[in-house]
DNA sequence: ACTAATTATCGTCACTACGACGAAAATTGG
DNA sequence: CCAATTTTCGTCGTAGTGACGATAATTAGT
């Protein structure tokens, strides 16, 4: 045991992923300053003197967004220490898993340089040893998908059957089908509950509409096939 | 996003996990300073100015046991922030979950106090924040042994049918049926591998013993019932 | 208005996996 | 030699899944 720790500044990253237009799109921000100026990076800042990490990371997610409200998914992913990770010096940065709907286009920009969607097979270099930090933010995003309900954290309030298929679908990046998708999510207990409305509008039968169920882990998991590993298209 | 980070220390703490007559174990350590002077407290130390996270957490794992070889596993658990988590001052912990086999009794304290295996079920307080991290590891374990072959690292190089269904009982608090645990075991492609060799001595039948098997996921995962959650005796 | 295309929903069938349990094999302890 | 114990192999009923057929309910096109 070290008798006193050596000084650190504390970071929080986000990977923030939502589904556009049928692919999983990441939120990235260009750097305004060095190092790795004008490359992409995830959202992120030094966590302030009294704050608690969830809190850090809620802030930069609400400062990055615009959105505050309860809405989407927030969870610690992991922390990234490596000595020469950040060039100005010793940084600690804790990851954070952000899952949203599309709706909430990030307002460019409130603080930082601009801020976008860009879809995840159309991402290059990042700063830093952000593409590691998205790659881990992505698998967790994938493995959970296969025993929580949290897919719905990807839809607005209300959703569509369908609608929640494509967010399968996009994040996983592989087809399912239409018809046992809908029996294992109509017949998981607690994953989605309807609200009586249907969804008009739609080119074919109009779709019932869900709410996200009371369930927290699904019963059994809606399993992916590792057989044969998922064409990630980096 | 803030422009320069407060100055934080950081420090790295062990959830070490054992199955000793067939109960969960945990590696505890009494502080012998202040603060919580008295107190049990995970294993753990500050990370050193130039040592990477993962070094920090083997280094600490070998200082507290002795052990340095590959076996068992160790891997990042989650990090811990809160800003009044150490009364001495603004102190982020990443905390590490090691698995490891009975074998290897904590040698007393190479650098810190006594060492010692405590029995899950007979912790008390502990100090800081520990409690929570024990429980979070805890779950982890017990979750990784659905989808992973990881019970394997409770269990020394070679192991029989019945010593990893004890880890699992152990593990999850319940009891399994040994036959059709063994029909799951040997059944699953990679999970285990047969050595030839037998297991004399024991009261029984002598058991094949086997070695852990390539498979880095089981297909399909080995679920818990969550129905009816382990009787858990903290 | 009618038809084609499209999407949602419901069903069927074969196969796998699992829980509950019987039974045989191979040992130790009395 | 017998009882107890543990391992290993089978059997049976049921739940869950992948593949896919069929029907319902709408929009787009002519």
């Amino acid at each position: 045991m070290t008798q006193n720790g050596a000084e650190f500044r504390v970071a929080v990253d986000l990977v923030v992923l939502t589904v556009r237009d049928g692919t999983l799109a990441v939120l990235l921000v260009r750097r305004g300053i060095p190092p790795y100026r004008g490359r992409w990076a995830l959202p992120g800042g030094f966590v302030l003197p009294d704050e608690d990490l969830p809190a850090a990371a809620a802030r930069e997610l609400a400062e990055e967004t615009g959105l505050a409200g309860p809405a989407g998914h927030l969870e610690q992913l992991a922390t990234y220490g490596r000595p020469a990770r950040d060039p100005r010096g010793r940084v600690v940065s804790v990851a954070y898993l952000a899952l949203l709907p599309d709706l909430p286009v990030p307002v460019a920009g409130s603080d930082a340089a601009a801020a976008r969607w860009v879809p995840r097979a159309r991402i290059g270099a990042l700063a830093f040893d952000h593409a590691r930090i998205l790659a881990d933010g992505v698998e967790r995003a994938r493995a959970k998908l296969e025993y929580t309900p949290l897919a719905t954290a990807f839809c607005p309030p209300e959703f569509t059957v369908g609608a929640l298929r494509e967010v399968y679908e996009s994040v996983w990046g592989r087809p399912l089908d239409a018809r046992n998708f809908h029996r294992k999510v109509t017949g998981t207990p607690g994953f989605v509950v309807p609200t009586g409305g249907a969804d008009a509008g739609g080119r074919g039968r109009p779709a019932r509409r869900y709410r996200r169920g009371p369930a927290a882990l699904l019963h059994p998991p809606m399993l992916r096939d590792r057989g044969d590993p998922a064409a990630d298209t980096v």
